[in-house]
RNA sequence: GGUCUCUUGGAUGAGUGGCUUAGUCACCGGUCUGCAAAACCGUUUACGGCGGUUCGAAUCCGCCAGAGACCUCCA
């Protein structure tokens, strides 16, 4: 099998020829959602960013393992005075267990992502059900001597572990000027450095969630369970590791000292990273108060929303910029995308039902559209050139359909399978509400109204034509009239 | 303050030395049409500022201006 895509990693910050370690078998984590709120447009980034790569490893041939992490455990709440847990703090406040919290806010995830038609990872492991191999792994990090007990704690030692192996690879961040620009810590803190972070935290009374350890009931630290959960599905070496922008430092920059220290050498070879969705140029996130829920975008209901945008509007949007740039939200923006995505559905549709001719006309360009996309993807995936090929080959079909070019069957079976796997298999776009739809008999029924226009029209009664088409748009339905026929949707 | 990134036309968003006026949306003109919608054809506006390198720069380098991300308490 012939390795042909170019990806962006992190590591090295440039883009290298992908060239999996036990090809055809591909390995590749995204860190997923901390499930205490419901997913915003800035979780839809990674998650669709991933899933079309997931996709297209697979479209090329690969055998992928992707797993996806759900954080249920961890993570502090930087505006409490007492670090508090961000999951245990919304249990409190609404007065549920925390794995209640959990369980809702997961469900609530996995629904979101359906409708974004983002598939599902092949393992979803959860953070609290690896706590005994994460007290495993910071045994190791213990025995390789990278790390030290404190109050029942335990700390990584990053200088310790800074002069053996590159910290701040990741991120270009120099140790020591970091040491050297931060302040003094009081007296009282259990850490050693400043730059050492967590990898067990004994828990106050006041913690709800915790777990018994070596060292003390507590919760693992915030960087060790994707480390962890890597190892235990991937191996101590595999090839893609994914998130967004905002978790290279310090979530990721700790992730590969935590298993370096562990293993003794680096377990991942691309390092792949989204960027983020602004809103006013800003960053849109939970910490910021400025973003909007999936839902919200689904039903339109938020103040900063003019109107509702259905998941493919949103997955379109989102494939329409590269995913190493950042989008800007606006109303107008989404707007135009669903005027754009609605455009290739109508294209789709009459596809669907072009009639062959004896031969492709020249103003007909199918040749290399496949290539082309393929071409674009390869090129780290960039989606918005193969959705510009799409429009090109739009241009091409609405001519065919308006009789203005011809195409033959050849052309035509090459046209069609290469926009069904492009837009179904790679960007994951589902195209809908088309009159090819499922239901025969209530397709058929509006076909017979239609049929009846026609006749109206023939005739030259316009009031029967203009009922017809009037009352059946009070019904949602559009009618287009074609050159020699119609076509609707709903 | 430190580190890094970005700045393209009315909106969005590709493009990294010449062959790109990318594409989408909007606007305008036209064709088609009983009307409408759609479609098609055509037109228009761009590379933050200043300097440098080069035969040639939106694309490389420097400076300036503006914006953003991260800086271990915390995605």
């Amino acid at each position: 099998m012939e390795d042909k895509l170019l990806i962006y990693n992190t590591l090295t910050r440039k883009k290298e020829l992908f060239k999996p370690l036990h090809s055809p078998n591909v390995g590749m984590y995204v860190c997923g959602p901390t499930v205490y709120g419901d997913a915003h447009l800035g979780h839809a980034r990674p998650a669709i960013t991933f899933d079309t790569l997931f996709r297209y490893l697979k479209h090329l041939g690969y055998k992928v393992r992707y797993v996806r992490n759900i954080t249920d455990v961890g993570h502090l709440e930087h505006d409490a005075d007492e670090g508090e847990d961000k999951i245990a703090k919304k249990a409190r406040l609404e007065q549920l267990e925390p794995m209640e919290v959990v369980q809702y806010y997961t469900a609530r995830y996995h629904k979101a992502m359906e409708a974004l038609n983002v598939l599902p990872p092949s393992i979803e492991p959860h953070a609290s059900g690896h706590i005994i191999e994460q007290i495993e792994f910071v045994d190791k990090i213990l025995k390789a001597g990278f790390a030290y007990e404190s109050n029942g704690s335990i700390y990584f030692d990053v200088p310790k572990y800074a002069k053996q192996f590159h910290y701040g690879e990741l991120s270009g961040r120099n140790i020591e000027e970091t040491l050297e620009n931060t302040r003094e810590l009081d007296g009282q803190d259990e850490k050693h450095h400043s730059v050492d972070f967590a990898l067990w935290k004994k828990a106050q009374p006041e913690h709800i969630m915790h777990w018994p350890s070596p060292w003390s009931e507590g919760f693992p630290g915030w960087h060790l369970e994707c480390s962890t959960m890597s190892t235990k599905y991937l191996g101590e070496e595999f090839d893609i590791h994914g998130g967004g922008m905002d978790l290279m430092f310090p979530h990721h920059e700790c992730e590969i000292a935590q298993s370096t220290a562990a293993l003794g050498h680096e377990s991942v070879h691309y390092w792949m990273h989204n960027n983020m969705i602004t809103i006013n140029g800003q960053k849109m996130g939970k910490s910021l108060g400025n973003f909007i829920t999936l839902d919200e975008f689904f039903t339109g209901s938020h103040e900063k929303l003019t109107q509702a945008y259905s998941p493919m509007t949103i997955r379109f949007f989102i494939l329409q910029a590269h995913y190493r740039s950042t989008v800007d939200f606006s109303n107008e923006a989404l707007v135009a995308a669903e005027k754009g995505l609605a455009r290739l559905t109508d294209t789709y549709n009459r596809l669907l039902r072009i009639k062959p001719s004896a031969a492709t006309s020249d103003n007909v360009s199918v040749a290399g559209l496949r290539e082309k996309c393929e071409e674009a993807m390869q090129d780290d995936l960039n989606t918005p050139i193969v959705i510009s090929h799409l429009f090109d080959a739009s241009k091409s079909i609405n001519l065919i359909t308006d009789g203005k070019a011809t195409i033959s069957e050849a052309d035509l079976a090459e046209l069609k399978s290469t926009f069904e796997m492009v837009v179904n298999d790679i960007l994951g776009l589902r195209l809908e509400g088309s009159a090819a739809g499922n239901n025969s008999a209530y397709k058929g029924a509006v076909d017979l109204l239609l049929e009846i226009r026609k006749q109206a029209k023939a005739n030259k009664d316009w009031a029967t034509s203009d009922l017809i088409r009037d009352k059946l748009a009070a019904l949602g339905f559009s009618v287009k009239d074609t050159k020699d026929g119609f076509e609707w949707s709903l």
